[in-house]
Parts: C-alpha cells; sequence; structure tokens
DNA sequence: AATGAATGAGAGTTCATTCAT
DNA sequence: GATGAATGAACTCTCATTCAT
C-alpha cells in the first residue's frame, strides 16, 4: 500500500558508450528472435545487464529504440551507396560495385538487416517507413542514369520500388540461404539488375 | 397504439458464414488501419456485431485469424499464377499475363495486400513466412524456364527470391502510387521481369 | 518473453451491484486510510475481492473511480439541504433545519467525508473541486435571505465562502470529536450561522 | 579573439541559504501548478538550477520538504496571530487586527497558501495536519474570549475549528476573488467572526 | 450456439532515492 | 559538498482468453 522505499545499490561499472553498445546488442538479439512485440524492456534490460530505467536513459521509449537502430542501418547503407556509386566508371561498373558494397555491408550486419525486413510496419516519426531512405537512394540513381540514356525508361518511383524490392529479395534470399557468399549473391543481383535496368544489356 | 409492421421478422441470427465472412472483413479493415498489435477481439467483434466469444468459435486465437487471411490471400495468388503460367504460349507471353493476373488480383485484393505488407514477421504454424508459399511458385515458374533453356542462369533459391522482391516491389510501388494502373503496372514489371529473367531479350 | 497464455479461471459469483458495492467500499476504506495516491488498484481489487480488469469494467480509471465517490456524496447533501431549507418556516428554523440535515447526513456518511476533505485538490472534469456545489447551494440559500432582507450583506461569493467553511469546520471538528453528537453539533453550528449571517439575531 | 571580460568572475558555487531558497522556489511553483504527485524530484531540481542529490541535503526526502514548507507557512501565521491577538484592545479591535494581519500576510504568501489548501491530507510527522497550528491559536484566542465573558459558549474545540473553518472559507473566497482586496476579505471576515462569536454584537 | 463479464499476467513507463565519482 | 547516472519496485492500464449463463 505504501510506496516501499526502493533498495538500490546502483554501481558505476561501464562506461556509458560500453552500456548503450550492450542495450543495442540485446535488443537486436531479442528482436530478431522473438520479435519487437514480443519482447519487452525487461526482457533486454536484463540482456544487457542494466537496469530497466536505464534503458529510458538512452532510448525514451520502445520505439524509439527500435527506430534508432534500424535508421542507423539505413544511414549506413545510403552512405555505402553513394560512395559506391559516385565513384565513377559505366553504368555497369558502378552497379556492380554497389551490389557489391551492399552486401558486403549486409554481410557486416546480417542480424540488424533481419530485423529491418520484420519490421516494416513500423512507422517512423516522419511517416517514413523503413527501407524509404534506400528507395530513395536508389531513385536517384535511376535518376542519373535515365539522363544520361543508359537506363530503360519507366515510371521513375515505380522502377525504384522495383529495384528495391529485387535488392531485398537477393539479400533475403541470401540470408536464408548459409552456402551463399555474399560476392556470389551480389554478382548474381548485378547481372539482374543491369539486364532488368540497363539499356543494351545481353542476357 | 401503431401495430410494429409484422412484414419482416427481424434476423436476429445469422449463418455461420455469413459471420465469418463478417468477422474477416472486420478484422481487414481494422488490422490495416491501426496495425495487428493495436486491434483488440474486442475491436473485431464489435465491428463484426458478434460477441467476443464467438470469434474464438471461428478461430482459436487472435494469431490463427491473422494467418488465416493472410493464408487465404496466397492461395489466391498461387491458384492465378499457376492457372496464368499453365496456359501456354512462349515465356513472354506467360510472364506477360502471370503479371497482369497478379496485378489484377491485387487491385481486388489491395487491403488484404497492405496487411500482408505490414506482417511479415507473423510466423506461420509451419515456420514458414507469408510470401513463401507465392516464392515457392515463383520458384516453379523458374524451373520451367530454366529447363527450357529460356531463362537466364542462377542460383535457383536466389533467383526466385530476387523475383520475388521485384514482384513485391512493383506492388508497393503501385500501393503508394494511387495514379497508376493496375494494368499499366503490370506491363513495367513484366517488362523488367523480361529484360532481366529471360534469355535473348533485348532492353 | 512470449506472452503467456492466461491461466484465467473467472467465476460469476455475485451480481454487478454488489459488485461495484463492494468495489466503493474496499475504495472508501483503503482511501480514507492511506490516502488516494498511495492506495494501487491492486490493493482496491483485493479488498473487493474482485480481479484489477473488473475495476476497469466499472470506472474508467482511478481518478474517475475517487470522482465518482465523491459526487454522490455532494450530490446527497445538495439534495438534502434543498429539502430542507425549502420547507418554509423563518430563516432561523430553516437553518436549523438544514444544519441537522447536514449532520445526520454526516453521520451515515462519515467515511466518504473524511474523505472528500482528504481529496480537496482532485479537480473534477469540468473544472470544479468537491464542496463546488454545496457552496453553490449554499450561495442559493443566501441569495434568498439577502432578498428577503433578512441576511447580513456582504460580497455573495464571499459570504457563501465563508459559511461553507464555517459548515465545513463544524463537520471536522465533529469529526475529530468522538463524543460529540451529531445533533449538539448541529445546534452550535446552527447558533453561529444565525448570529453570524442573519439579522435580529441576538448573541 | 575577443578576450572575454575579466571583469566578473562567474559564480560558480552559491551559498548554501540561497540554493535552500532557490529549491523552496521552485518547489512552491511545481507543487502549486501541478499538484504535489506530479512533481518529480528531477523537476524541483532542475528548476532550482541545483543537483537531484543536493535536494537530499536540504531534505531528507520528498515529504519533508513539503512539510517544511507549509510548517514555516503556518508558524509565520501563528506568530502574527499572536502579535496581533496579544497587543490589546477590546475584543472587537483584536478580531479586527487579527483577521487584517491574517490577509496581509496572506496576500504575501499566496501560493504558499494555495498549496496549504490543495495538500491537506500530507500527515505531519506528529500526526498533525496542515492547518492544526492555526487552529490550536484559534482555540487560545477563544480561551481568552471565553474567560473574559466576551464570547459565546460552545464546546472549544468545536467552536474553534469552526471559526477555523470560516477563516479557510473567507480566504478560499479570496483567493477565487481576484478583483477583491484582501482588506475588504479581512472586514468582512472580522464582522462574521464577531457577530457570530462574540457577544452583544448587533448584527 | 452465443454471449460478454471476469480474469490476472504482463506490458511500458516513472521516479524517489542512492552513492561512485 | 555537489553531481547525476543508475537503480528497480511499483504503478496504472490492457487485453487475450475463459466459461457460467
Amino acid at each position: 500500500m505504501e510506496k516501499s522505499p526502493p533498495i538500490a545499490a546502483p554501481r558505476r561499472t561501464r562506461d556509458p558508450e560500453t552500456k548503450r553498445a550492450a542495450l543495442l546488442d540485446a535488443a537486436l538479439h531479442l528482436f530478431t528472435e522473438d520479435g519487437y512485440e514480443n519482447v519487452s524492456i525487461a526482457d533486454i534490460a536484463k540482456r544487457a545487464g542494466i537496469a530497466v530505467g536505464t534503458v529510458y536513459r538512452f532510448y525514451e521509449n520502445k520505439l524509439t529504440l527500435l527506430r534508432a537502430m534500424l535508421e542507423s542501418l539505413e544511414d549506413e547503407f545510403v552512405v555505402q551507396m553513394q560512395s559506391d556509386w559516385s565513384q565513377g566508371g559505366d553504368y555497369s561498373a558502378r552497379l556492380d560495385r554497389v551490389c557489391l558494397g551492399l552486401f558486403t555491408l549486409s554481410e557486416k550486419r546480417k542480424p540488424l538487416l533481419r530485423l529491418m525486413s520484420m519490421t516494416t510496419d513500423i512507422v517512423y516519426a516522419d511517416g517514413s517507413l523503413p527501407g524509404d531512405r534506400i528507395q530513395a537512394q536508389i531513385r536517384l540513381m535511376y535518376g542519373d542514369g535515365l539522363r544520361d540514356g543508359a537506363f530503360l525508361k519507366g515510371d521513375i518511383p515505380l522502377m525504384a520500388s522495383m529495384a528495391h524490392g529485387l535488392v531485398e529479395g537477393a539479400m533475403m534470399g541470401w540470408m536464408r540461404n548459409p552456402g551463399l557468399s555474399a560476392a556470389n549473391a551480389a554478382g548474381q543481383l548485378a547481372s539482374v539488375m543491369k539486364s532488368g535496368f540497363v539499356k543494351n544489356q545481353r542476357s
């Protein structure tokens, strides 16, 4: 009935960034294994070795935590794609590079990637969805190719969405097949991308 | 003083299939609008005009209800694809037909399609995921084309996954763009499918 | 991690109004003993012999429960005062009657009265406070007396507020003194009311 | 390039009493605006410009802080009343003086007064309630008047409680009516006090 | 078969208090 | 002395599921 005074005995054990990393790692594993909705903050805190309240020092609520994870991954992908795309060469070479970069990064971020593919309905604060920034980047790339007359014509948003779907499909297929190397998957993706979207490519 | 007209007896009870339809319709609207986790059984029952307990006569729990909805949609897609694919003609014609069939059905089932895209992490009873049966069908089709030497070679599961992603991407793009007709989207999808996966297709 | 299915085994034991009464009784005792903020819904439910969720069938939240209790008490007081005041006689007789009615009701509702005196800062939905309706009734009575030239003049809201305070003070004093009968307290209150607010009353 | 003026050294630390004053001021504003239970120690510390832990150097817990505030106000009132009451004159004059003193002080301490009226259920360490010391002082005054045969007879604790209620009612009425001057309210209170409690006063 | 009141585990979140720095 | 990150118990409220009617 009466609020009993907390017995708490906190210890300053680790520095904040170590804690944040443990928190993100715990959340990543649990979300991926059990699904966002089936994981409680208490579960995450326990796995991260911190107190429930400490989670809220880092992220204001559960959804913010998820978004932060997905956004950081998207950022990495977008940065990688921009870098690979802008390094010159013909469109064939650029697509090869981008696809390889995508899979190289995917390999490093496999669990996060899996999480992203599981939470497509988590709407961001601005109304966007996970994947939208990647798709926007694809749209830019497609626009470049169109301007040069190197790409097949089509409705830009639709073409970008298809290209994005193709990439996601490739990643899903690769993730489900442990025997397939990232380089191999990247090669096949690039091959389909080129024959599907680039002019004067023979199959 | 006014005699109530004895013309039509109020149908207090409806037959079970009418109820089931009302239930599915209610669930579809609510899940799509608010997301699976944010809709309660009580919400669904109220919208369907039945009692909470009655929901459990039809589906043993909430997840089973969702799965039934998604599975029925997948079934429809698979049946449609099988039918369109098996009607003969060269691979180009068959792909045209399949893509058109896909979008024609999508137009009819738009809300369900949206629901499916929102709930990718809902695992089915057999461990499969929504979309898996569609992908399996695509794999069969790709196998056909490979056997005839008409399709570009590649790792079968990966190619099927990419093709599946391409289809999903096309559908997502089409759903987000209300000005795009189903036939137009189907045409662009077919075009990319052919240049991306079929031999001797010029871009 | 996974939401474990409820084991629940509900029993329809008592009729709803019996339950509501048990709920109100439990809330009354606990709020009075420990203070509104120090009592949890779980405490109330346990004492009432019902489940936590059942509390929310009756009242949409904790504050609504409290307000319902206080409002019903206020209503009783207002009705009682209206009745006693409107029965005629000179102002002296009417005040005697009202004061006696007030204390007779107070005797019946002692715990609720105590609760009301403890929760003066609980704002109602319309921005009013507990006691405001009683005070409004007092204002009406004072207005009657003023119109007849029987009451001492003064700023109406202030005079009503003072009269209200006087009543509350009398009740608090009476509640703290178990040896004082309601009739006796009523008499002393009436006496002070008359000499304090009515013209031509000798002390 | 711009040299920061070395004229005034920034006072990084303030003396304890300045801090205590800031703390009390912050608490007063926040408690009054949002209610005791809705204000956190962190809120108070932030507004006072001190650290959370520092709050605990001054008051051992949140309730102690509240009590200290209310007790200091009560002390002020009691001292004021004692002073005004003991300065001689007949009872009419003494009551006039006390009432004026009460309202003069109330004007200075309006926020604290409001806080006191909001937290009637906060029990003090010795089991007393806010207002009890004021009431005890009133009892002393009433006892004086009784001894001299100047006051109307009655049960002492009850009469004191009624007088206290009258005072509180006057203050509440005055606080809710911004157009009413303290002197005017004091006059009306004194008038009712005299006709209500003092012998040979005509109404 | 249909109903919906009842259940209670469990969720996300808050915050008074502590104590290593 | 001052700080504020860390703690975790406790809170209100939800809702999938059950079963007496």
